[in-house]
DNA sequence: AATTACTGCGAACAGTGTTAGCAGTTTACA
DNA sequence: TGTAAACTGCTAACACTGTTCGCAGTAATT
């Protein structure tokens, strides 16, 4: 017995390769890796079939033998990048446990750059995300709230930790000019700049939605 | 005098048009509006600048003559799309003051789904943006801290919009089957599904994330 | 030995953003 | 007014993308 989430067909649930032709050159890890390294030089967009190949030394529709589409080699990436970050186990402390969980997704975000990109894509979960998902259920074990929520929260602390490596990568938004007439606090607000750093801003924020969505929460929904 | 994050060339710094030749049959406006209007139906792989161009009744070529770049578009599209909301004058009660602009956000998503996907290139922010932000900050008068840390809040709030917004949009994340004896707490989580809907998680987030960011907050770090 | 199923890949297709360059039009300046 | 400068709109084209077709070669099955 099993239990999933769709029955499209994907990367996963396909065969890695047949039974009867020739020995394959190649093999899907050797794909995912190049263009892992590619991506982690130019980005996700460096990742394109032919620029895999050449890595290689194939041609791009050679690579079709393997992956059946361009999504299935991001989802192979994003699996394999997952499969990089192995959380401890739970200490019975559930939000330390998952403050340290997304401090280790932050990191690999930063070893990935292309990450953010790949996880926002409408992806297929692969084995190691499943075992992600898993542990991160075994540290919520002692919160008492409905088995959706906690998904939902381990998702969100996710979309958080992408937040935060999306902010802090090296490139800056761009405002036009802010003029005092017409954007007073703006204004204000870039003229002085750089007060006083806060503390831990992602720690603050990854903790503020753990405990805001699966505690008890009296008085939360204030004047809904 | 003016402040501003950057001197890159935009599509807010160009002129509309120049002076000399002869009166353009189009404007920036009007391509932004079929821009948007192709997005709203197709989502944003669909803006092509062929698409837009024969929405418009002319040939891509000509669009070159009104923005420089597809991102150019794409950055138009956004704040045209920002300019859409408009947020209330703050009441003195800035967690409900923002907390409605998250939802207005939000709406705004719903009715532009390309939106989140705009939003996370990067962009450069243009007049009615500076706008929407110079409003938050007004909201955000009456809190105590730095200002750089109010800005740094109403992104992560936006962006946390832009989670909720992915998460409720049609498509639902693929998982291959989970079973008993690799994934124990997934495949529990997932047998049982459906326990009881959380009240309401995307107002709970938005306020945790900003309390905690924008709040003193003598015992947040708690258990740590 | 024949069949089947596979591998690797050159050629090609439809699509993308973008540029060159040209004809025609309007303004600015002499 | 005449002329030069600057602009518009657009056809053709370039370099790129993901992907498919179809063919030669190879290994396992029957």
């Amino acid at each position: 017995m099993s239990v999933s989430t769709a029955n499209r067909t994907s990367v996963w649930t396909r065969p890695e390769r047949g039974a009867r032709g020739p020995v394959p050159s190649l093999g899907r890890a050797d794909i995912t890796a190049a263009a892992i390294r590619i991506a982690d030089a130019g980005g996700l967009a460096a990742v394109s079939m032919r620029a895999v190949a050449v890595a290689l030394g194939t041609a791009a529709p050679s690579l079709y033998r393997y992956v059946e589409s361009r999504e299935d080699l991001l989802d192979l990436m994003v699996d394999a990048a997952v499969a990089e970050l192995s959380p401890a186990e739970p200490t019975g402390a559930w939000l330390d446990d998952l403050v340290a969980v997304a401090r280790l997704q932050l990191g690999n975000m930063r070893d990935h750059p292309w990450l953010p990109d790949a996880l926002q894509r409408d992806l297929s979960y692969g084995p190691h995300t499943m075992d992600f998902f898993d542990r991160c259920l075994w540290m919520l074990e002692p919160v008492d709230c409905p088995t959706t929520s906690k998904l939902e929260a381990v998702g969100l602390m996710t979309g958080i930790v992408t937040l935060f490596a999306r902010a802090t990568a090296p490139q800056q938004p761009f405002m036009v000019a802010a003029t005092p007439e017409q954007h007073p606090h703006l204004f204000a607000a870039l003229a002085k700049a750089g007060d006083a750093a806060p503390r831990d801003p992602f720690a603050q924020a990854v903790r503020s939605v753990l405990t805001g969505l699966l505690t008890a929460a009296s008085d939360s929904d204030g004047v809904g």
